[in-house]
DNA sequence: CTAATACCAAGTAAATTACTAGGGATTACC
DNA sequence: GGTAATCCCTAGTAATTTACTTGGTATTAG
């Protein structure tokens, strides 16, 4: 029940992002470089993101990402979603439909448990936004300057 | 972030155990049985539900397990950590001890929301007592008789 | 034209999962 | 006291998944 890679590079990656593209795009290298990850690791999870339209991104020299809309706009559920797949802690109760008969075709006993965690893990990543991460970053960062974060 | 087989095979199979131990301890073998799970590898997730005192066995023919207390005092987060270790979704933020720094030595920027989620799973999971998924039970089906199910 | 960037597909080593195998220990029953 | 049913334990292993890397192509500013 442990979150992938993709999970915690990705916000930190896309955090990364939020905090240094208010002056515009900004380079996959530079997110991997300042966060210590790997680049072409990096463009997968980014990939992902496009698709699911959390990102832009600009082509060819001076190119780059930047958030697709403001930051109060995108919740932690939206970002971790494209990344893992689905939060569910099975796929029997996926939101994303294919979760054929959850047992030997009858009603699987356990599944109104892992609904409910489902909800709950739901519950808590809809109501943070990229907006309040960095609001913590800097609570926790006064002393250092924006551009230097 | 998906639960491993651990997880589920273990909370089906002690709530099968607490659906037919009333009167006394169960093989594995009827469990395993009952649940078209292989008995072998129920073994290995009933060791670790009865060193965590949620189980008692007797060994010997006419042997079997039994829960270690009523149902109403045994949560399905108890079940869960027993079998899965943790229900936090990174290791940093595990309640087991050794989460060594989670980054690079300072304080990692996304911790935060790694602690809210496992603060909302175990809230989820603390709340439901194997009794309610008993009751679940009988009221999905009434038309069974108890020693039938 | 060149170089910097995003984009894409496929391959691969390491780790983890989901078991199985092969026993041993205990004890009710005859 | 022998037998067989059961729990108990360790180690092995095949399959799957993860966490990347490799080796490109496409786009475009300068």
């Amino acid at each position: 029940m442990k979150l992938s890679t993709k999970g915690r590079y990705g916000l930190k990656a896309i955090l990364d992002l939020a905090l240094h593209s208010a002056d515009g795009q900004i380079t996959l290298n530079s997110i991997a470089e300042r966060q210590g990850l790997s680049e072409s690791y990096l463009e997968q999870l980014f990939a992902a993101l496009k698709k699911a339209e959390l990102i832009k991104s600009i082509r060819g020299p001076q190119g780059g990402y930047m958030l697709a809309d403001d930051p109060e706009n995108i919740s932690v559920g939206d970002i971790l979603r494209a990344l893992e797949g689905s939060m569910a802690p099975t796929d029997c109760v996926a939101e994303n439909g294919h979760h054929d008969l959850c047992d030997s075709s009858d009603r699987c006993i356990t599944r109104g448990v892992w609904e409910k965690i489902r909800d709950g893990i739901n519950n808590v990543i809809d109501n943070i936004s990229l907006q309040e991460l960095i609001d913590d970053y800097y609570r926790n960062n006064k002393k250092r300057a924006p551009d230097n974060a």
